[in-house]
DNA sequence: CTTTAAAATTAACATTTAATTAATATCGAT
DNA sequence: ATCGATATTAATTAAATGTTAATTTTAAAG
């Protein structure tokens, strides 16, 4: 179920666009002006905000700036909807973080296909957008925001290199990373370490962390895996 | 450096939009038909496409579809250009594939707006997409990347002469490969290893992901077969 | 049905690669 | 400059991977 919040001063667009929006199976909510629209969305959560850019009280642009700095509705899509002639407010809108805008007059079957190419976007984008600041692999949690691990309960300092390279490795978690690849990506290509240097901070970091979680594919390289 | 290809008959936009590109540090090529723009477009993998919906010989529906069924071209940018009669078009034109669509007549800083909103997005999303790289043959996965076997949802690790060898007879599933080939592919033709060498790997492997993949031709070599 | 060359199998052996350990060097903060 | 932590190297050990060779099995040809 799709919900979708339009926010405007005309009665006439406004139930224009319900009728066209029900009719396509979405949930509609309406709001005469920018600050009843905006209470409207911290309830309900809508997927998609259509707002007019010129109303009172609180313009279009303004009530986008409003949502984009709240972080319960930040990443919801925002439409505005503006006259052909303002040019201006166009770009306003795309530049205040707005995901399109669609000019008046409305011609519905545009409309109804914009949206829906906004939705499946968004679920899209939504679908990788859900990394988690940290990863849990059982007793071992990784806060790659604040770059802590914590295993049952306790921290664990790790050196830096040790961090870094469990960085890498939890990356991309059960992809194998060859030697050379550690390499490149953790002393660069230009410094020139031993052979046995990354043993050593792998044994370091298993160590600390236990010797369940990286694991060692001879001959190709190492793995975090859980 | 940014490539736009523009793709309209009508030389007055061409040469307008050509400007007001350039002026944005754009680099420009642009096609009068559909054909010619195909081609350049196959030549210069540009980044975005500005395609007119009507246009003689081929239109932009048709190329946008062109386009979308090329490899090597299947994820550039697509606008539309379209007369702002034409509701229809602009239906067809999203419909199809096309990422955004702008109307005539064309306003510069919207224009420009416009463009690199969508060069933005494409950015972003690029840098989210992790396509992963498996092939599945029944109840066997197979994962480059991870170095990986996944057989019944169990994880086999393979050594490094195990997996190239499955790789080989992988990448062309049902060829059959001549002992002297697996020999050159793998060991190279400097190399000399002892005749039943290949024979320990094949029964290794048949051995890890069971005997009914890797199939012996007498005589002749081994094929990976489903 | 035999013959026979090719392939499978097995275990011993060799080689390669990684783990471990301790010693040494480097870095960073006081 | 000194101390403690971190990083690197080197030497040794351990483990796995890879190869060989001897033996058995298989399947194609006569």
């Amino acid at each position: 179920m799709v919900k979708i919040l339009i926010v405007d001063d005309e009665p006439d667009i406004l139930e224009f666009l319900r009728y066209n929006l029900e009719k396509e199976q979405f949930i509609v909510f309406s709001a005469g002006d920018g600050i009843t629209g905006f209470q409207i969305a911290k309830k309900e959560l809508p997927d998609l905000i259509i707002l007019d850019i010129m109303m009172p009280k609180m313009d279009g642009v303004e009530l986008c700036r409003l949502i984009r700095a709240d972080d319960h509705l930040k990443n919801t899509l925002i439409t505005f909807l503006t006259a052909r002639e303002e040019e201006y407010s166009q770009i306003a809108a795309l530049d205040v973080g707005g995901d399109d805008y669609i000019t008046k007059p409305i011609r519905p079957r545009v409309l109804i296909s914009r949206i829906k190419a906004l939705l499946r976007r968004k679920h899209t984008d939504s679908a990788e957008m859900e990394e988690e600041t940290w990863l849990e692999f059982g007793d071992l949690r990784i806060d790659k925001e604040k770059v802590m691990i914590i295993k049952n309960g306790e921290q664990i300092d790790l050196a830096r290199k040790e961090l870094e390279l469990l960085m890498l490795l939890v990356s991309k978690p059960g992809k194998v990373f060859s030697r050379e690849e550690i390499f490149n990506k953790i002393w660069g290509n230009d410094v020139i370490v031993g052979n046995r240097t990354i043993d050593v901070h792998i044994r370091k970091l298993r160590e600390k962390i236990g010797d369940d979680f990286i694991k060692t594919i001879k001959g190709i390289g190492y793995k975090f895996d859980f």
